[in-house]
Parts: structure tokens; C-alpha cells; sequence
DNA sequence: AGCGGCGGTGGTAACGGTTACACTTTTGTA
DNA sequence: TACAAAAGTGTAACCGTTACCACCGCCGCT
């Protein structure tokens, strides 16, 4: 456990001073003679020196951290998200700080806390839709958050990268409309959060554009994690009329809702016709494999991660931006026209 | 954009030296007058003062961070594992610095890297099996290493976390002998991995004590990315002599293999025995449900951050623990009697 | 009365970088 | 050749926190 090599060491040893070294680390800072940052390159390379960042984030604001933080792991959607946005970030010499809350606004509450402390220059977050005060302050802290996936309508100045929940929804409502389903259902997330209530209000405007009224006993807003998915079914599937159409919101409310329907040997698409949010690897595996709406991680990480490097390099516009990407929606054979 | 109060600031406020505010911030460092406390508290709370972590980190090596390198976040598993290590570590105050390698050690070597320059004080990894070097200077360091899910031999000053992988394959393989299947075929990751051989050696060690010899050509060690467990189903498939049984090693090789199996219209369990490693999801919602060796992923999870936060605290005894967990074998439905 | 110990407090040198500024040398131009 | 500008380098002051040490009373002992 010997100590590792500071600057000074570096110094020392190419017989320079401290600003010439710091000048080589951080490139067009400052002149230096080609012939001494050959020389210092080589004892940096020789005493295997590594500048400390914690020493480096102190001095300036610079910060080479961004903040993460994220519903839920489990979710095989954030999941991915993560994995790409820890790429993207790689590609751009940042770091990751990665939190959970769980779709709990203590421990989002929790997580806003730390990431203060700790000095990020970035955050990209899926907020749980309370703390409003906290991102507040959090940006008015000098921290540029991003929001990736769901959105705070009370906070106008911070960027926004996601889907067009409404439409997406509109089109999955469509083309259960289209196959002939007259009593769809929908199971959404919680109207506490943007992508919750911006879903019902898709799927509301869809039926109403096909001149039904969306029945209310037909919407379940439930939490995206856990297991109440199944519970929705059940109640869904004891109404006197039964829907021949349902969609759902995520992999989790999937996962939940597909087991009972399973559970109760429905059969799918000929009794119930199914449209998921969120597209997986065993989305087609199962059967039947389901028709899903796909949103594309890859798309929503590489801006989250433009935004959040962006700001903290300075190079972007003032004005905050909302992204919006869009869905793919992917028709397997999970939907099909209604047997009368 | 106002700046933060710093531990001067609060000192200023409150009538005292930093050294005060200092001692009670960090509880049991020296007497503070009841009174004093009291004072101090509450201009902390009415600044809003939050120590910055960077400044922490400079003075000692105190470090409240972790490093987590993963694999793959992509793969199920190490979400889910990542998700409880997330956890875990919130209950301890630590923060988690989270890296991917996908299984390249040169990502894997790049994030080692980084980690040196951030002062994290304990690393959570899951080895490529390269990199030997790059780990031992990180040990030399004084940074904590502990490997999860795998190991490497010539680093035997690193705890260990993970299951008994060649006792999982040898059971899996034991209850497809017993089910009367004679030609077995295993599909497993890289020998460059720990997984891959152990996993190999108890699946030879099963067959030889059943008085059968291992076919090498039943035996496809193959990437934990990636597609390629549909060609090995495929080259599988394709032998004079099938085999009637099946085991595979992750849960992307699942995915892969599984496909190929669907799309050759091969039938499970009635022509091929499915068992396979790591319990997700959707492991029973797919046709039939599989038989899976289940990792107790809160478990590894749990001595993994107890490790880490531990030697970071110094409250753990010297010499490196090599803690195994037991996997649980689940059966389903893929696997069944040999139908000769 | 003298003295050691201790509760409570303040002063200040690190920690390892960055950077403003001063200084010296080289280069360029009339 | 003279002199300004630019290139190259060094010095030292930060950044925010902790830890060591000195200091001051006050208590209880011998």
C-alpha cells in the first residue's frame, strides 16, 4: 500500500514546477515547450500519476461527475437506460453516480440530498413527480438536471428528453380500435407522474376521437412497481362487460398483469387483445409474443447524456430544451382482431 | 445560481471556529458543549449547509464512495444485482461510482483507470478474467477490491462474493441424469472466466461420476454477450446424435438460444431439456417455464457492499473472506423425463 | 496550594490540485 | 539594433475540510 505519486512528485522529478505539470494534464491552458511536456509526459507515465479528482473538483466547479438517478433498477428498462447512459458517458470522460429511488419520493428526497454534497455537475433523472422544492433547489444550486422519460411541469428551466407519451398512447389505442375492440382498458402508472397522466390523456383522446367515452372502471392507475398489475386484471376481467382490449404501461405492471392472465387461463389475443409499453428482450419470447411499444433507449440516453455534458461544458444555449423522440410501435401477435 | 454556504460561513454564523462545526458534523471527534451543539445544528439548518464531499475527500482518505464494475447492465442479473448493491449502499451513506465493462478488458482496464483518479475507497467488480496487473495495483493502493460472481486465482488479497458454480452445475447436471438424459449438452460463458470453468468443471464432474465421459462437442463456451448461444443451439441441434438435454450458462445465451430453439420448432421438453442459469422475470411466463439454478442476488449483493463498507470502515479483520452463497435450484416445466 | 486531568474551544497546517500573476527568455518587426 | 509581443516557466494563493496542538478554566486530588 504505498502512496500514490501527486503532482508535486511529477514535478520534482521532470525538474519543473507544479503549474507546468498541471499545464500538461490539462491541455491549451497554457504554453509549454514541446521539449518539457515530452519530458513530463514521460515521469506521468513513469510514476504511473493520476491526479486525484477529488482534489481537482474542489478548486473548480469543473466536475467530471454526473448524477444518475433512476426508478428502478429492476426495471428492465432502466436498466438498459443505465447501461447506455454510462456508455455515452464513458465516450465523454464522465463518471456515474448512480441512485435509486425506488418511485419513492423520501428517497428521491434522500438522493437530491447526497447529490448536493457530492459535486456533480449533471443530473439525469426519472423523477417520482414530488420534491418539486428540491429540484428546485438543486438547480438553483448551479446543477443542470435533466429529466429523461418523465418530466415536472412546475420546473420549466430543466431539459426534458422523452417520448411523446400522449401519442404513443393514442396510436396503441388505435390500433386496438382499428382491430375492431370496442371496451379497451388501460393500465397506466400512477397520474402522480407525467408519464402516468400524459398516457390517460392519450388514451382518452383516441376513444374520444373514435366516438366512445373511455369508462373510467376501464383505466387502472397503478404503481409501476409491484405486483398490482394482477389485481388490475382480475377487476378488469370481473366487470360484466369485459374488455377484449388492454394495454400496459411497463415491464413491471406486464410482467404482474400477463401472470394472472395466465393464472386464469385467458387466452390471448382470443379473448384479450394486448398492447405493452416498453419493449424487451422477452417480449417475444413469451407467448404469444406481445405487441409492444418500443421507446428507444438508445436514442433517450444519448441526448440525456448530450444535455447533462453539454451544460457542464458550457457549449449549449441558454434556454432549456425538451427532446421528444419517438416511439416505435411493433405489432406481434399478442393483438389480434376481435372475435366478436 | 447563488453559491453554497461553506463550513466557514456556519462558523461565522454561529459564533464559532470551523473546528467546532467541524466536531459536530463528524459526531465523536472531540467534546462540543451541549449548547454549542445545539447552535450549530441550527445555522446548519438554516443554511443549508451540506459539506462537500470533494473537500472530504481531499483532506483524508475518508471516502464515501464505491466503485461498482459491471459486466453488462443490460443482462438482468446484473441489474438486479446493481439495484441491490444501490441499495444496500444508501444504507450505509456510500455512494455508488457505477462502470460497465461489457466483457471487454479493455473497457475493463480504462474503468480501473478512473476509478484510481476518483478516490473511491472499495471497488464491487465482476472480473473479465484480464487485467491481472491493472487489479493488484489497484489492491496495492489501498483501494478495497471485491469480486462478485467471479473470481480471479492469482488475486487471492481480494474478498470474494459469489455461489458455488461448479456444485450449481453439477446439480443441474445431476437432475438432468436423473431424468434419464444421457447425451447432455452445456452451453457456458468464456474459460477466461471463473463462471465458465467452474461451471464446466462440476458439469464434467456430474457426467463422469454418472460413469458417462463429457463430449467436448456437447460443450460450447461461448461470450456472455451477444447472439451467439443461437449457433451454438444450431451446431447442437445438428449432431448425428442429439443431445436431449440442455444447460446454459446466462441469461442473454437464454435469450439467444432460445430463440433458435423456437425457430427450429424444436419441442421443450419433449425433444430438449432446458435448464438454465439465472432466475428473471419472465423465466415463467415464456413456454414452457424453465427450470432455472436461481443466484441469491440480495444475498451477493449484501455481502458484497458488507465487505466493501466494512474495510472501508476498518472494522473488518485483516485477511480476505471468500464468502459463498448457496444457489437455489428452481424446476419448472422445461425439463422433464426423457420421452426415448 | 500545587498539580494533573479534562471538557471545551480556537488557530492553523496539511490534503492535491488549478490558476492569476510576475518574471525571464525568445521571437518578430521596423 | 531596439523594443514590444509572445512563449515558457515559477511562485503562491486559493478551494473546503479535518486533525493536531495549544490554550484556558475548572474540578478533584494529594
Amino acid at each position: 500500500m504505498r502512496k500514490a505519486a501527486t503532482i508535486r512528485d511529477v514535478a520534482r522529478e521532470a525538474g519543473v514546477s507544479v503549474a507546468v505539470v498541471s499545464r500538461v494534464l490539462n491541455d491549451g491552458t497554457g504554453p509549454v515547450a514541446q521539449q518539457t511536456r515530452a519530458r513530463v509526459v514521460d515521469v506521468i507515465e513513469r510514476l504511473d500519476y493520476r491526479p486525484r479528482a477529488a482534489a481537482r473538483e474542489l478548486q473548480q466547479r469543473s466536475a467530471t461527475a454526473v448524477g444518475l438517478v433512476l426508478a428502478d433498477l429492476a426495471n428492465p428498462f432502466f436498466a438498459r437506460l443505465a447501461d447506455r447512459v454510462v456508455g455515452e458517458a464513458r465516450a465523454r470522460g464522465i463518471h456515474v453516480v448512480l441512485l435509486t429511488t425506488l418511485e419513492d419520493s423520501h428517497l428521491e428526497a434522500e438522493s437530491i440530498e447526497t447529490l448536493i454534497g457530492r459535486s456533480v455537475g449533471s443530473v439525469i433523472a426519472t423523477p417520482t413527480g414530488g420534491n418539486v422544492d428540491r429540484w428546485a433547489r438543486l438547480v438553483e444550486l448551479g446543477v443542470n438536471v435533466v429529466f429523461v422519460d418523465r418530466e415536472i411541469d412546475e420546473l420549466p428551466e430543466v431539459d426534458v428528453v422523452a417520448i411523446h407519451n400522449d401519442l404513443s398512447a393514442e396510436v396503441a389505442t388505435r390500433h386496438l380500435l382499428d382491430l375492431g375492440h370496442e371496451r379497451i382498458a388501460f393500465i397506466s402508472g400512477p397520474l402522480s407522474t407525467s408519464t402516468g397522466r400524459d398516457r390517460v390523456a392519450g388514451f382518452k383522446r383516441a376513444m374520444g376521437n373514435a366516438g366512445k367515452v373511455a369508462d373510467d372502471r376501464l383505466i387502472h392507475a397503478i404503481p409501476f412497481r409491484g405486483d398490482a398489475g394482477g389485481d388490475a386484471v382480475s377487476a378488469l376481467l370481473a366487470l360484466p362487460n369485459r374488455p377484449t382490449g388492454l394495454i400496459v404501461g411497463n415491464t413491471a405492471q406486464v410482467r404482474s398483469a400477463l401472470r394472472r392472465v395466465k393464472q386464469m387461463a385467458v387466452d390471448v389475443p382470443g379473448e384479450l387483445s394486448l398492447v405493452v409499453f416498453d419493449d424487451n428482450p422477452w417480449t417475444e419470447l413469451v407467448s404469444p409474443p406481445l405487441t409492444v411499444v418500443r421507446q428507444p433507449i438508445d436514442m433517450l440516453a444519448m441526448h440525456s447524456v448530450d444535455l447533462a455534458v453539454g451544460r457542464l461544458r458550457g457549449s449549449l444555449p441558454e434556454p432549456p430544451r425538451r427532446i421528444r423522440v419517438e416511439a416505435e410501435f411493433v405489432q406481434r401477435s399478442s393483438s389480434a382482431p376481435r372475435s366478436s
